[in-house]
DNA sequence: GAACTTTGTGAGGACATCCTCATATTCTCG
DNA sequence: CGAGAATATGAGGATGTCCTCACAAAGTTC
């Protein structure tokens, strides 16, 4: 009843020696570094195995395709994302607001600096938007449920719009530091901090 | 003293019948919607020129490329963007600081809905970085005016930061109104709001 | 060590897009 | 009107990128 006659979808193959999950993280640590640098459309699949020391066939052997690379990425990263999130929710549990957010702010921002395509791979016009959609829904969530759990709790009805906004300053946050204007970063940082502080009381 | 011997660098032609102007401008709308659907890269001149209803070479006669469609786009826009900035600043000198704000909040959001593109032309990768710098600073330069100008006024050492900060707030509400996650947008907004309220006072 | 599986290689096919150019049409102006 | 300028056209050249494929090498298992 279900043998797709001839028309198998491509897929990542996942590599079953050791020889193979060495490639395979060159290969991904090549894509995230390339599509960091140069955007998803300009990176090329040529450019990406040269940077891991592979062959083109090499490269094309685990990821069939471009978009299963930055997507194999991506998921990676929201992995990684998911447990940093964790980790940030268990430490704030009971802490004062601000200082729960504050650690938001601070473990985000490092988890963006050490995965700067991210941002790229996740503004990809091309995945799925339903998918997109959920993953903001959870994040918001989770983060909501910080504020709630904070001291003093923020109301339900509004835990989830704040959470909305806590995660836009985080990107404006990100944002600033990238664009590396010494000065006016450090001045804006602070003031943004003034601003969460009056807002939590 | 000056006579290039063959490498003209190409430039965009301005046209000198009318007919020629109502093809510019049918082009360029034609491009700003492209652009806005499909992204930078994948939007293709061939399509450009179709829905304009103009044949490719027709295209090609005044924007000899496609970075410099997507260039005279970009800059008529910042022009656009300024107007409606002196407008917000002349309107906002002397009120309340929350309303003046709320003004640029209201302008901008009218604006960035009437030029879907502008985003998209605006995070180009090949832009001059310096050029990119100069705007922002610009812009952060004007707000801060209307923030130190208004009523009470900020101190003129955390306007340029403020400004900063309102920049990036106004990107997130246009974000918000994108994402068409109606409930949630409209109390993200009311939030924002609120925020921007307790920081001012 | 023989059969089999996994991994490696790089030339080149298929295709899409940017842009050119020779030529045709429309418009201006004396 | 007639000469010259401005605009219009679309086939196709040049280029670059994704991806395939036939075959070779390394590793595993019995």
């Amino acid at each position: 009843m279900s043998s797709q006659s001839s028309s198998e979808k491509p897929a990542i193959k996942a590599p079953r020696l050791e020889r193979g999950r060495a490639r395979v993280a060159a290969l991904m640590a090549a894509g995230a570094g390339i599509f960091a640098e140069k955007g998803y459309d300009a990176a090329t699949m040529t450019e990406v195995a040269a940077r891991a020391g592979a062959s083109i066939g090499s490269l094309y052997q685990f990821f069939p395709t471009k978009p299963l690379l930055a997507q194999a990425l991506h998921e990676e990263m929201l992995e990684k994302m998911a447990s940093v999130l964790e980790t940030v929710l268990a430490e704030g549990r009971g802490k004062p607001a601000a200082a729960a957010v504050q650690g938001l702010f601070d473990r985000f921002g490092e988890f963006l600096e050490a995965h700067p395509a991210f941002a790229t791979l996740a503004e990809r016009r091309d995945i799925d938007k339903e998918k997109k959609k959920q993953t903001r829904a959870r994040l918001r969530g989770l983060i909501a449920g910080l504020l709630t759990s904070a001291e003093p709790p923020l109301p339900a009805a509004r835990a989830e719009a704040a959470a909305v906004i806590v995660l836009h300053l985080i990107r404006a946050s990100v944002m600033l530091k990238e664009s590396d204007e010494g000065p006016v970063r450090e001045a804006a940082l602070a003031e943004m901090r003034r601003m969460l502080a009056a807002y939590f009381a």
